[in-house]
DNA sequence: TATGAATGAGTATTCATTCAT
DNA sequence: TATGAATGAATACTCATTCAT
């Protein structure tokens, strides 16, 4: 731990500038005109899954785009906002995907079976999203959350409405207890958030081959979501 | 996010006196005498997850201890140490917990149910400790992880046992691939990685009932057990 | 000390679009058309007594004006220029004011003493004037102060003026010291500043009625100037 | 303004060392041992006056203490707790300083000339005491001046009866108002601190010579509360 | 005439760690 | 065994100012 900070310009994300350090006084604007919010999300988003919240600096984020730091509270009014701006674009990211591929698909075991993986998918293929949504502390942030967990509840929500048809195409008992759904939904959801941290939290075994876990962790989460709950 | 720490020491001016500097000797020293690893130890864990290793600091530590920083570095070589400290103690409790579980059942099937109960009750119990195992993301610790991961694989072979033998038992298709018994043990502790976290991350829906959905939710796991992989 | 200034701008996350940065266009445009520069005067005026020169911003003046940072520019070099143009104008406005008043009144002490009453009451009805002119540290202020020094100069004079006047008519002796006269004119002058900064510091006792102690406090300076020096 | 600060190792206190550039790694303790807190007190207070609050910055007194940043804050909690450490000493000293000139006198009229021109001298001699005890806007400084503004009163009551004596044995006509001698008192007060900041602030005529001023001065003060309120 | 984007230098404060005692 | 003093590097954030448009 206290790792031994990555070489300072070992992490730019624009590649093509490497600006004379003579200090380039506005010389190197170079940035595709106009975004450098843009630019800051992208390098925020790496480095904070590489580093966590708290060692994310702005300091870093300025370096990595390239611009000073003063620039990033142009559009960001501070490193909460910023982190929250990130989790918002991965909340409406994932429920994008998710229709897209429920859509895709036919019948209610299809269309679980594939959302499940592309669950997995997603949070293997965008791991800094991943980490940002679902990995925090929710006491470590404090203040503005209210509005940010209604997207994250509308995701399960959807997802539980898929297990929900699939249990009950499966011939599933029907489960007393009235909350039989959301449980089944959240027992679900947890068995895939465990899949991808597990696996985005660099936790699985070597021996292992990753497609072939996945593959196995998706049938046993169907499994469970038949004879469950 | 970031807190605002309370001010170090109260901010006050001192009235009456002019000259004496007179800063607040540290006002519990409440230390089990002679024992001040184990209570950096004690202090530690509390520290750790209500603060997260980045905001845990050795001053924090030290002042809930009642000693100087720098007595901390009499037993530990520095913060990482001390986590790396926590860590094995955790995964050795764990250890403990599971075999006296285990050994107090009778049968593949309320053997693995035991087991899976109590590791959601250890990971729900002791915070502080799941936290610290099994939250970190491999690589933000450096140096020591080593022995530590052979300590946790451990756990995760005997867990892989029991849920061989229950498998077998339950009659479930032997599986064709060789790693299938690989897999389906990972896949089972995710699932219930996933449960604590959710709970542990208290990002578990309001309107459920956390005892019931622990119920559902390892049931859902068995069945995963069973039919899965 | 050190009040946190309020949050710049609010910090929420914007929660229903993604692409649209959509930062807070200025809420009140509020100038009146056409005269931006008296409008950052009348701004920065107000502003200033409020923070004090260091803790005025341009961002502040700009935000109350309702302009942007850089137009203010246009009209002012800088932080500086903008608040000698301020002293200034204070000067001539005490002096504009002075002549008034001792041109309405009759004999040598009742202008002084209408004067005196109107140095304090300009105090008090504008102490942002007030604090500009007459509360910087002399050094505290670089560059361009030759100019407005003779400005005061010459308002302390007129006071001397009046004060030698009321002198000579209530007998006093004519001190044999040649500089007699410039001692009781600043003295006369330190004791209305007293005064004034006494209110305007906010330092004057609760328990004195304002009133009351301006008019004590100019007989005790008309005292001072008869007997005195 | 925005004065060019003056040049970063100009300001030192202690003369005596000028430890080689070469990162001095705790090379060059030197300063009176366990003296550090002193040091830093009289630094800040050198600076204070020469920066005033606003611009009095940790970095500067630390590099003209010769001590790292932070070593500031083990003996003071913050910068508002180091100036009001300096304002309190300030009180303190004047306090002393005035009981022991009253003591030093005999009759009513000495008593009070004498610390009348102690007063001055005090604040002319330690301008840095006078601006952070008198100078300071009372709205710029937050939080704690409840007790040290008892300090501030205490001072001048002790004026005021020093006053109230002299005005008596005068034969001044008893003021009708019951708070004549609070009035008096504040007068009086308000003309010392005139006649102490104009020199202060550096806004004494230079044509006048400032002993003659002081002198002058005082006796215009004395007969304003001969005559006066 | 007016602006938005950008910046470099600055701010107070905190932290892990070292070292002489 | 224990400590207090000290420090260098880090942090988030603010500000006056410039410049191309």
């Amino acid at each position: 731990m206290t790792r031994p900070r990555p070489a300072p310009y070992a992490t730019r994300v624009d590649v093509d500038t490497l600006p004379p350090p003579a200090r380039p006084r506005r010389a190197a604007p170079k940035r595709a005109e106009g975004d450098l919010r843009t630019a800051v999300l992208d390098a925020a988003r790496q480095l904070l899954v590489r580093e966590g919240y708290r060692d994310l600096s702005m300091r870093d984020v300025a370096r990595a785009v390239g611009c000073s730091v003063s620039s990033i509270y142009l559009y960001f009014a501070g490193k909460d906002a910023l982190v929250h701006a990130l989790m918002d674009e991965g909340f409406a990211r994932w429920h994008r995907r998710m229709q897209e591929v429920a859509d895709g698909a036919d019948g209610a075991e299809a269309r679980l079976d594939a959302v499940c993986r592309a669950y997995v998918e997603f949070g293997l293929a965008n791991p800094e999203f991943y980490e940002i949504m679902y990995m925090f502390h929710s006491d470590r942030m404090a203040r503005y959350p209210k509005e940010l967990f209604r997207r994250a509840r509308r995701n399960l929500d959807d997802l539980g409405a898929l297990a929900a048809a699939y249990a009950a195409e499966a011939g599933a008992a029907p489960g007393a207890a009235p909350d039989a759904d959301a449980v089944r939904a959240t027992a679900l959801w947890a068995t895939l958030h465990g899949i991808v941290s597990t696996i985005v939290a660099d936790r699985l075994d070597r021996r292992l081959d990753r497609a072939r876990f996945v593959d196995g962790a998706v049938r046993f989460a169907l499994a469970g979501v038949r004879g469950g709950a």
